[in-house]
DNA sequence: TCAAAATATAAGCATATTCGCATCAAACCA
DNA sequence: TGGTTTGATGCGAATATGCTTATATTTTGA
């Protein structure tokens, strides 16, 4: 056994290492405009891939591909309905992380 | 003027663009590792960049970069005494955001 | 003025990401 | 069964990123 979550790393960080992998590899995946839109847009509720085309300029593989990202990060879960494919936040926090850092900026920008 | 801040997105979004890209760009910066053991680090006060490449495993040019990268996007602050260039965090919410996330992280990972 | 120490910058390479186009797969219906 | 609709996947081109090595810059002190 490794053991790594109970020990201070040799650096003498306060986290050990895989805990700044991790995190890093969640700010990633929200790294891209495309996949802030989804998120915002599904906060209302979810929503099938054809919903979600027609509030977001982009091309279907495109969208198909930045949902898969989400979906593969555990942000979001599908489920089948007939031909379509429903989409919805199942990780509450991020949604979260990003509607505050959104309104964050927006209130920057209007002041 | 464009005056783009007042009027909803053509998409039918909550927020305009240009949010979702600044939002995204900042969760760029933060997604890497190291940079986050960057702000982690000077979350208990300024150091220099020997006394940060003493506790944080890389080269010194590579430490450089990502400095420059988090200073280039205001979340560092630099001073210059003698020789040494002290660094800070200036965006707070940054360091509280990264702490949070970490936390969290870690929080998981024991349990 | 020269040398040394601390930090920054430049160039190059390897890898990763994004996007668009083309194609594929699954479900439904006539 | 065949066609239509909805969504996923494969692939190549363009771009971006992170790291390493080498070199430059700034300050200090002899």
């Amino acid at each position: 056994m490794t053991n790594s979550s109970l020990q201070e790393t040799p650096s003498g960080l306060s986290q050990p290492e895989e805990v700044f992998d991790m995190a890093a590899e969640l700010f990633r995946v929200m790294s891209a405009p495309m996949r802030l839109k989804i998120i915002s847009c599904l906060c209302d509720g979810e929503k099938n891939v054809s919903h979600l085309l027609s509030r977001i300029d982009t091309t279907q593989p495109n969208m198909s591909q930045h949902l898969n990202t989400l979906y593969q990060a555990g942000i979001l879960g599908k489920r089948r309905e007939g031909v379509q494919i429903y989409y919805r936040i199942v990780d509450d926090r991020v949604a979260t992380l990003c509607h505050a850092v959104c309104a964050q900026i927006a209130d920057e920008a209007d002041a």
